[in-house]
DNA sequence: ATATTATTTATCCGATCGTATCAATTTAGA
DNA sequence: TCTAAATTGATACGATCGGATAAATAATAT
């Protein structure tokens, strides 16, 4: 059958391998645990997904549909947006997703310190196809002034992606540390206009600006 | 005894162990194949050192070690260098740093992912005392107009230090989408360069400039 | 109501984990 | 050279791992 507890199970067992691959990553992370945090049968893992490899995957391909989900929520306006409005918007939807859901910044992260066919499976399908449209976008933004140009868009790119997530992968040594929690309103909200500000260029920089002119009387204080 | 073999095979412990918990983290390394790369029989791990736990200890400490010589070789010369100057060769020496031992920051992160002892440990004896420093750093560094100042210094500390060391974390990544090695010698002064353009402030844009105004005839150029 | 299928549960297996033990070997000091 | 200490090597133990199996139960269709 396709519904109720079926759903459930399969459901409940994803939303807990998010979480623990999260934490843990794949080596780190017992099925057995999987399922106690689900409530369910540990048996129950191999019938659902044949293997912690395939649950592994199915949990990383729900997260990347949040998170195609999550940026591309307003891309419908983006015709009526200048290019700096639509960069602004695109890395706001970013950084709060980033916020809303660090497992899939963190699962990337423990598996891209080595080699393994879950990276190759992770660069095929996600990592290589996601990255290359963000650098073409980062390079057009150049052009169009929202960006410095005179920095290889790729390190611009990993910079850009790095300077919105790293603070909430560091959220537990953070809190520890300084006893912040960066996860609050507040702090996302900070860290957008703090990122937006370090990584674009200032508006009154911008030698070219959009053709049309209409971001000339906005600033950062739309997005907050 | 205090030579010879035995100082041998603790180091050749603690190079093995750098590497694999740097690649796998502590949750997905074995002290056995730790013991099969150092080419030495694992029962002498117990010796050397007491526990799986000691020797990621001494490994995180070994780092550390080499990080903090890093990034103060220079120091004795910092007296004779603007604000700016300053910054640029911390900062370059970092990147490098991170460059050539990206270990450390992988073994961090597989830590801060999740509370656990060894991230407590990790906090109290070296994120906390150093990152309060970088912090205490970059807020003078605003006040000295090299960085923006209407943002929060953690927030431009966290991602300053993400924007120098990301990339090479994600190496494995990088290699494979793009086939670009960030760890040559050319990619690295190419990041250096990019990374001090996109963190600092741009020098004409400098309203406090340094008191003996030794920084306005320097640029990025003399770091690469 | 009954047969069929879908799902859950309870065990079991071999492999690997960290660690402990102790004999074998090497080294250093007398 | 002889003795004691330092170091290495071989092996074993209990725990936990992912995965497999089959019985028990629930749901569905006729």
């Amino acid at each position: 059958m396709e519904t109720g507890l079926e759903l459930d199970t399969r459901s409940k067992l994803l939303k807990a391998a998010v979480v623990q691959f999260g934490k843990f990553g794949f080596a780190g992370t017992s099925v057995r645990k999987i399922a106690d945090d689900a409530g369910v049968n540990h048996g129950s893992i191999k019938y659902h997904y044949s293997s912690k490899d395939d649950l592994w995957r199915a949990a990383v391909a729900y997260l990347y549909g949040l998170l195609d989900e999550a940026v591309h929520k307003d891309e419908a306006e983006w015709k009526n947006m200048s290019p700096r409005e639509q960069i602004i918007n695109s890395a706001t939807n970013y950084i709060r997703f980033s916020a809303k859901h660090p497992e899939l910044s963190r699962i990337v992260f423990f598996e891209t310190m080595h080699e393994s066919e879950r990276l190759e499976w992770l660069t095929e399908n996600f990592i290589r196809p996601y990255t290359s449209r963000a650098i073409a976008r980062v390079a057009l933004a150049q052009e169009q002034g929202v960006y410095v140009d005179d920095v290889p868009a790729m390190n611009l790119h990993y910079v850009n992606i790095a300077a919105a997530k790293n603070i909430f992968l560091m959220a537990p040594e953070i809190k520890r540390a300084f006893d912040i929690d960066v996860f609050d309103d507040d702090q996302i909200e900070q860290h957008i206009d703090a990122v937006l500000k370090l990584t674009m260029r200032p508006e009154h920089a911008e030698e070219k600006p959009s053709p049309d002119g209409t971001d000339t009387d906005k600033n950062f204080s739309n997005v907050t």
